[in-house]
DNA sequence: AGGTTTTTAGCACGATCGTTCGTGCTATAC
DNA sequence: GTATAGCACGAACGATCGTGCTAAAAACCT
């Protein structure tokens, strides 16, 4: 099952599942090494030493991030049938695991995108902005599954929608931890239905449960 | 006009306005008592005594900022006339905010959301969270009076409507300085005037121009 | 079991952090 | 003309930051 780990790399794994847990709190250049090696009760240089400089630690700590994201997230959803059914199983996915805090200060990528969206360009940002494109451009395929398939109007521009359905993903996110409020999240859910019902032909309504 | 000020409190507003422009890009966090008397030409402790401690400068930039977006947004958008225009205009008022770059780092407040909403309770934390509140009360009173007016749908919700409405915002903000892209806010306008004719009357439609 | 490689700790570095203190300058009040 | 208040400065504090270097300890392989 969990493929056997050599020590360093058991404890890169266990440095790195804090880092992004730490990370969404407070950020990825709030990252401290001392900080993070006491959390761990190791040592400062013994840390340091698995990356080398700061920023392949936070680039480390987005690739494992994203993994997280993926497990979490993604593969729960693409287990429904494509289109629209997936499209809101994508939705539903993401507001679980904001919901369920599988980052404990919430989307590890939307508070990288706040951080970073307006810094200077770098690996770091770069990165971010990957990942989030890779994100949108997952919901927009299956909108546009979704209207290949004719469960949604052919008018229908599978980006406007896409960017509409994370919109109310990010701002459930955000409200949710701001005001530890699950009324957001169903605020959120309300939202999707409403949208994907607006855009779904009349037969593909009834998949939308 | 501008009322004549000591040169104490000139010096105060010139500080608070780069703490502000800051704080947009690097969070309120990153602010560097340092580095922001160097930017300003002055040293550290002559700026320090202005405040006293970095919690007291975090929570004045950000009374500062309350002002320039009073100022920058609520000002131009509250002399449209009540209920679904109004409405409209907040939304609109905000988007040309985000575009004009008001913040060079994008909405100040979006950022400050981002950055403390995963943090524990504080001043700072909970000044943030009193502006996000004002703000959406905002939106939720224009959509009531709307609603009120006979303007939008009687079923509608406003606290719903104004999420939705918030949702948009934010994320144009998010992706416009991700990406440096001008689309996210004409995402965010279409988004916004479907969401308000899809609960508006027939008869007030007209008003959406 | 022994030798090799990997992994960690210890220590120190220059820089920067927020903060404190004492001082000087400047303009107003007496 | 002298006392006073406001304002900014330079120097220094202890703490922490990211980053090196070196040696010991641990894990791995034959």
């Amino acid at each position: 099952m969990t493929q056997r780990l050599s020590v360093g790399a058991a404890t890169r794994e266990a440095i790195l599942r804090r880092a992004a847990d730490q990370a969404s709190v407070d950020g990825l250049e709030g990252l401290s090494i001392g900080q993070l090696a006491a959390g761990l009760g190791m040592s400062k240089s013994g840390l340091f030493a698995h990356f080398g400089s700061k920023e392949a630690l936070q680039l480390a700590t987005i690739e494992d991030a994203r993994k997280r994201y993926v497990e979490a997230v993604l593969v729960p959803a693409l287990r429904a049938p494509r289109g629209i059914r997936q499209l809101d199983a994508l939705c539903g996915s993401f507001l679980s695991y904001v919901e369920r805090a599988v980052f404990p200060g919430g989307c590890f990528f939307a508070a990288a995108m706040a951080e970073f969206g307006a810094k200077d360009p770098g690996p770091v940002r770069d990165a971010i902005a990957d990942c989030q494109r890779q994100w949108m451009t997952t919901l927009e395929r299956a909108a546009a599954d979704g209207r290949d398939q004719g469960e949604l109007n052919p008018a229908c521009e599978p980006e406007q929608l896409a960017f509409e359905l994370e919109a109310a993903l990010l701002s459930a996110n955000w409200y949710f931890h701001l005001y530890s409020d699950t009324t957001y999240l169903e605020r959120a859910r309300h939202a999707i239905r409403h949208r994907l019902v607006a855009d779904a032909t009349p037969a593909s309504r009834l998949a939308l449960q």
